[in-house]
DNA sequence: TTGATTAACTAACATTTGTTAGCAAAGATA
DNA sequence: TATCTTTGCTAACAAATGTTAGTTAATCAA
């Protein structure tokens, strides 16, 4: 069979399983259900993947990479504190508002990872806040935004940031980039000296 | 035995159980495994409750108590909506710190409810939400905060605060009346006119 | 055409799951 | 003292779980 074929199906299971783990939950979905849905049987998946767990970190890790990739360019592009931020959120709200179900699955699922991805997974999220807390930092240190803590304040940009996924509807009121603009706003408003 | 001593193994277990649901999950929780922690044996169990559910809903419901006493007070005791917010904001941070694995429950594992309990549980939620966005509409119609959307500025007020369960330290840097605080100033700052 | 690979199937497995039945001891109530 | 209630136990059950083994048909590369 052709490897482009292959990775189609690959695909098309990490999809059903994006949606089926948002809608229930990692753990409360098994595999004979996810089976139903793609329309093979539940050891079939073994052809694709390792384990469910593999179904899981694929699903992690491929967000991860899309929150990198985007926010490196914004990094690469802007140089004022103010104007990376706006840039940086507008960025992160497009990988959310494009993947709302990975995104789901990113944000409450990833506890089920087992060692060692469970670390990996950890690390990443690390090195992806520090991106903004360093923004932060600048900001500060170059008197643009109010000298806060940065922990918190980081903490507190991503809790707004990251519950988007939640009821952001691609057929509702709001656009991605309104979104995300009137997040920069209410959060900068919220900051600027 | 005295009824007292009842109720003490029961909220023994409440306890524990919330414990070990924050840190694994609802579903990743095994009867037997809260059993090791309890010291009993996993059937004993059912002599106080149910079944493992009613133990999460006794958890979710009793999180949604606490946030409408507190917030009630606050509604009959002050009238201006900034100083509302305000208040509002300190009485829902002060109930999250105060029980942060029931919160973390409350947060996320409410979704394996399953009905008439879901429902009535979501239907709690949006009365909750809904006092926030009266005192918002309220503060917009004053002329005190920038007029936005009502939905968008509730969603994204839960979304700061409803996270502080994930980084609150009780030994930490920050006090719940210092998070409060900081919230606040941040949050009203972004919305006032 | 031959041989290898891919992707599906059926059947079964060992565990783990929440839960029930039945029983025993301890304390409360009369 | 006699009875009832509470709270624990052991043993077991039926269902669901992730996964493996073994097989088969189709497709690709030589």
């Amino acid at each position: 069979m052709p490897k482009d074929k292959t990775i189609k199906r690959k695909d098309q299971i990490t999809l059903i399983a994006q949606n089926k783990f948002r809608e229930k939950g990692y753990r409360a979905v098994s595999m004979r259900e996810l089976a139903d849905h793609v329309g093979i049987e539940a050891a079939s998946f073994y052809n694709h993947f390792d384990s469910k767990e593999s179904i899981l970190k694929e699903i992690c890790f491929r967000m991860a990479d899309e929150f990198f990739n985007r926010i490196e360019i914004v990094i690469n592009e802007e140089k004022l504190p103010d104007k990376i931020l706006e840039k940086a959120i507008e960025s992160h709200i497009k990988v959310i508002t494009a993947n709302t179900d990975a995104s789901a699955v990113f944000f409450l699922d990833w506890r089920y990872l087992s060692e060692p991805y469970l670390s990996e997974f950890l690390e990443l999220r690390r090195k992806y806040e520090n991106i903004f807390r360093k923004i932060i930092k600048e900001g500060m240190d170059k008197g643009l935004f109010e000298k806060l803590d940065e922990t918190f304040t980081v903490l507190t940009i991503f809790s707004s940031l990251n519950w988007v996924y939640e009821w952001y509807d691609p057929k509702g009121r709001f656009t991605p980039d309104q979104i995300a603009e009137n997040l920069s706003k209410l959060i900068l408003d919220g900051m600027r000296k």
